[in-house]
DNA sequence: TAAAACGTTCGCTAAAACAGAACGAAAAGA
DNA sequence: TCTTTTCGTTCTGTTTTAGCGAACGTTTTA
């Protein structure tokens, strides 16, 4: 039992207007071949799609079904046409890399850099939550969604994830501290800044300390790691996160490492659906791991 | 320059295989009519989808754009026949209703009530933020999206807002306080449990405050209604809101109603697209505004 | 009550989708 | 290296589908 989409695409334009004979003027077919292919489909789904009141139509509640899903389908139709038909050049090679906004920027950036200099394709670079993400790659509105955690796919969402790097997670706080927090002894007594519950990291470092039965205070809790790093840098708090967000801050002095925590990694996952035909750019971003993501 | 969905179908078959003889097979088609009515689809776009390199076929990039388009299409009318397939039985009436999740529950269950009672339709009620539920609206998997804000429609998004209901927003608190907050001397030297910014109620009051150069300090800043009135009960603090959202707990005295402010509404809007056939009962729905909505 | 408007049905024609054979090029196998 | 097989393309004739116009039956309008 096949769908005729070219049926569904009579019945969608009678069901916008309404009326078959003002259809079948906008489209410049005859009103009997309107009728009798709207039949048809109605035939092949088996219910009827509009109530014949009279000498007009109504939408069944099969048909409003019908109709929200050919609007969807032909708005898009038309979308890709419209591509097309605008653009009568060779369309270049776009990448669209979605991230979830709380993940490192430099992390970001390490990723997309090789596609920075060339100027034969399109970058795009979006931000957001992770579902909302997940539900752009699954629309095909995203090639591929950089997080900071794994993503379980199944048959409905053939989700893919794979781990790009994992870097270390310090103690990282304003240089003067006195005594240095070392690790584990520094736990109890501070005050921290650490990343919200959601995040991986936060969950590795919350057992972490129940292993060591410790529990630190809590002074922020923060998604953003550019918003992590500016209360490191303005308050006398330790924060919890991977060095290389405050990389400058490190090197000029402002900020102090204390050390790795044992077991603690912020993780760098790539999330694709898998396709026959990659794209070969994005291809190859994906075949880099490690350091060179990081720096 | 029409797109033909036949031709655009086989394309997305073959994209997906990767090879035109498994695909001609695997639809019980000859390979000779496939490779045709692609390359037709091909000469109505302008360029070519494949790339062929020697026997083998590769998606242009052109063809990595048309096979996203048309995944996403075709999947949603396989959704589609897979709906009347499975269900050969006649289709009941559904309607889907979108609720921003900050929004009064009283609210909320009044708008829908006149559904309940009946068994001769579904009703999905479904929460989350708003430009989430914009974007289901848009795809036509809600028929209304009740907010507390209008949302300005435009052309690619032909949203409409209807005022459904406002109801005045009172200063309300426990019942032991004295000197009772009146307004407006009462907004200096209390702390406030207030609404989000992002809420239009809390910029109402916000410019109520600045006509009367008050600066009322904040105790807390709460989206979501429900969890307003938990701190209301459990704290000193004066909230901002709605009385009828505390409503038993002004009725058995744990918290009292200080009185309206002037000006000050929250307000409700059903959020819908327009189209030709809307469903009679959601229709019915959205004639009913102001009181019976609230109570 | 007549006329116009509208959707449906029927018989025919035009257009498309389709199949099969012939062809050529590229892999695969000997 | 020389065959054989595989695979996509092109061409021609056939089948199926879409489309048209006329006749018909209602319903609404005048």
């Amino acid at each position: 039992m096949k769908l005729n989409y070219h049926h569904l695409y009579y019945f969608w334009q009678v069901a916008k207007l309404g009326h078959l004979t003002r259809t079948a003027e906008a489209l410049h077919v005859s009103q009997s071949s309107l009728s009798q292919q709207i039949r048809q489909l109605e035939e092949r789904l088996g219910q009827a799609l509009f109530i014949r009141e009279g000498r007009q139509l109504h939408l069944s509640e099969a048909g409003r079904l019908a109709f929200d899903y050919a609007e969807a389908i032909f708005t898009q139709g038309e979308e890709l046409s419209a591509l097309f038909a605008e653009g009568g050049h060779a369309h270049r090679e776009v990448v669209r890399v979605g991230a979830v906004a709380t993940l490192s920027r430099n992390f970001q950036e390490g990723f997309v850099r090789p596609l920075l200099g060339r100027d034969d394709l399109d970058l795009i670079l979006q931000s957001g939550g992770l579902d909302d993400l997940l539900r752009r790659l699954s629309a095909h509105k995203l090639d591929v969604v950089l997080s900071n955690q794994p993503v379980r796919g199944d048959s409905e969402h053939p989700w893919h994830s794979q781990r790009l790097a994992r870097q270390s997670v310090s103690l990282i706080a304003t240089p003067r501290l006195s005594p240095p927090p070392i690790f584990p002894s520094a736990l109890n007594g501070h005050a921290f800044i650490l990343p919200g519950v959601e995040n991986a990291t936060r969950h590795a470092f919350d057992q972490l300390c129940g292993h060591h039965r410790l529990t630190p205070k809590i002074a922020a809790e923060v998604d953003d790691m550019a918003m992590m790093r500016l209360l490191a840098r303005d308050t006398q708090h330790i924060a919890v996160m991977p060095p290389v967000v405050v990389r400058d801050e490190l090197n000029n002095g402002t900020l102090k490492d204390y050390g790795a925590l044992p077991g603690v990694w912020e993780e760098f996952y790539a999330i694709t659906i898998q396709r026959r035909f990659e794209s070969p750019s994005l291809k190859a971003l994906l075949t880099r791991t490690g350091e060179s993501l990081l720096d």
